[in-house]
DNA sequence: TTGTCTGCAAACTATTTGCACCGAG
DNA sequence: CTCGGTGCAAATAGTTTGCAGACAA
């Protein structure tokens, strides 16, 4: 896995060190699909092994957030929720307040949006870190989940 | 002041009462310059009387946003922003990370955004709880603020 | 009078921190 | 052997809730 050495290096780079906690939280990362919380990777290696503190995956987290390895996403439910960046890097969330699905929206594709916000306001969105709830496809054609 | 008329009357059609403290909390809103947390009026108002309970805050907020005269921002900083209404009614959020000035854009000029979003991925976005972070032109010209 | 509203205090949720021991390098 | 990392427990921040008395209609 790619993630892990680049975890790996940046860790050196700062003389910190790969613990087996680290490495447990980064590997469940992976198992989990879309976005995970602080909890649920938390139960996720709870499956594994009970040497695992809810505070140690929080510090993990910012390690990670701080090494650009997972991204923290504000769905405005109150709680934070990480995705791995992996090969595609940062790119926008269209998060369904109906049924939770998030998709992924390559940057590339919202540059218009954002030149259009630059030359009328002169703001230069952070489009990296941007999510926008609404509904899904599927959300909007069966309201009745 | 419309705007407590028209609370006055959505109270009443379910039967509720306009309290002082009710009264407190939206006028202090309209003293309040941009977005406003439940401590900030909490504070403004002490500064007039102490008959107010923060909790009475949460309590108010929570009927003015039912009602449709304020709305509730994530700034993505922990903390719920409440903005009221007013007669332009709702808009999207251009959120500074620097200074923290917040411009509001008019939901039409987003129009061509949202039928991206429709077009190519099916999805209906919110528009009208939308923020968007990112540096103002003032921040973006002096960085070292 | 009636049933809503309030203040108070306690509960809650998500997250952070202090500290002594543990263990990676 | 040396720091950095961890678990534990306690602290924190923001918000919510239960309850008995206060008050708008």
């Amino acid at each position: 896995m790619a993630c892990e050495e680049v975890f790996v290096e940046k860790l050196r780079a700062q003389g910190l060190r790969l613990t087996p906690q680290r490495e447990m939280i980064l590997s469940a990362m992976h198992e989990i699909e879309g976005l995970a919380t602080a909890e649920v990777i938390y139960e996720q290696v709870q499956g594994v092994t009970s040497a695992l503190d809810i505070s140690t995956v929080y510090r993990t987290l910012d390690l990670l957030e701080e090494f650009d390895i997972v991204a923290c996403i504000d769905r405005g439910d109150g709680q934070h929720h990480y995705e791995l960046l992996g090969v595609h890097g940062p790119h926008v969330h269209l998060i369904c307040r109906s049924c939770g699905r998030v998709i992924g929206v390559d940057l590339e594709e919202l540059q218009p949006f954002a030149r259009e916000l630059e030359t009328k306001y002169g703001f230069a969105a952070d489009l990296d870190r941007l999510s926008v709830t609404g509904l899904c496809q599927s959300c909007v054609e069966q309201p009745a989940q």
